[in-house]
DNA sequence: GATGAATTGGACTGTCAAGTCCAATTGCGC
DNA sequence: GCGCAATTGGACTTGACAGTCCAATTCATC
């Protein structure tokens, strides 16, 4: 795991600090809705009433601007997920978890499908750095799931041979691609099959009471 | 479902088809690699030895040139997929088509995923148009799995309240995440796990011998 | 309040990409 | 072979966008 040197001035004052938070949220916000390709550097300074020096004083280019938005999309996206799997102590709470993705997603009708997952379909195999970010991104997402799961099999005991990473990136999986599915159709049906499909996969591996 | 009615001049001689249809199929094979955005119609001129005045003789813009790469990926991938699933008779065979599926993910390194998944994330949000094709091309596919599955329900009796269209969606969404976190990982392994957790879905609602 | 670094403003450049236009050439149908 | 439509070539226009540059202003610190 290489870490990636952030670009910062060496010194950041609070209003810089303040002003360089700025630019990555409203790029993140942008980004989030209109892709990297259709978010010109133009549209990050009209909408963070920021200016083009400001934004090569906190960013080398582009670039670095974006890896700083995988950033901040990817603590977004956990933060989010973990508030839904801290609760997280049994069947009940693993469909409670499902719906809420579902409602999620329905709130904004399917638009945008996942931050992370969009990146990584735009970005992978443009950028190899940005490639391997979002790859951590994934990562730690699934070693969130793990962890959920890990609680869940303290009382639920799990079935021998179960491999509760595999199952995590197995979960993963079914929300990218239910994601995706939605965004494309603007219908919450296909996520929630999909989730479906996963927690039945989770309770197979648990040895019921 | 509404029909797009095709952009093509009034009349084309061999010639002419020939051309447009290089021009599309260039097209196809370039943003299948380097994504819509990253494709330039002078990249496509280059690569298909075709003038700009062929290019709009042929195409309204670049939007209708991208509605054809959109439907000559999807018969693409139906017919790989048609291949796959005709052959369709036990469950043996849905284990070889999962194995072909990652045997081709791993030929390519995972780079890439899938061609219409990656349309579908780059388009779905920008496009209501391609949106819609995009969704029709989901479908389709989704409806040639779900004609596979009815094969073997056939050989091995459907459990009662299983739904073959609502499988078929969720084996669909398993495909698009793991090919997703392949391309991010570059790896096979999530795409494995996908359609594992996959099979076993479609295995739970077969009544078995 | 002086000083130098951090911060900000915005004009400017170069490049690239979409789309236009007109002229030349090919080839089908009579 | 003739005429007209299909096809082709490529220069040109327009706009957008990443990135540069320099000057002005704010602010921390002594």
């Amino acid at each position: 795991m290489t870490v990636i040197a952030p670009s910062a001035p060496i010194h950041l004052t609070a209003r810089g600090a303040a002003t360089r938070a700025r630019i990555i949220a409203t790029a993140a916000d942008l980004i989030g809705a209109h892709g990297v390709g259709g978010t010109s550097l133009d549209d990050v300074m009209a909408a963070s009433t920021v200016s083009k020096s400001q934004l090569y004083h906190y960013f080398a280019d582009k670039d670095a601007l974006i890896r700083e938005v995988i950033t901040l999309q990817t603590s977004r996206v956990l933060a989010a997920q973990r508030s839904l799997m801290v609760t997280l102590d049994s069947l009940a709470d693993l469909r409670r978890w499902r719906n809420s993705m579902v409602d999620m997603n329905n709130a904004v009708g399917g638009k945008g499908g996942c931050p992370i997952g969009s990146l990584a379909n735009e970005l992978a195999d443009h950028s190899e750095l940005a490639r391997t970010i979002l790859a951590g991104s994934f990562e730690s997402w699934e070693a969130q799931i793990a962890e959920g799961l890990d609680r869940l099999s303290t009382r639920d005991a799990l079935r021998p041979g179960a491999n509760v990473p595999d199952i995590a990136t197995a979960v993963l999986s079914a929300i990218q691609g239910g994601l995706l599915l939605a965004k494309t159709t603007r219908t919450t049906r296909p996520l929630e099959l999909a989730l479906d499909m996963a927690l039945r996969h989770v309770e197979d591996h648990l040895v019921m009471a």
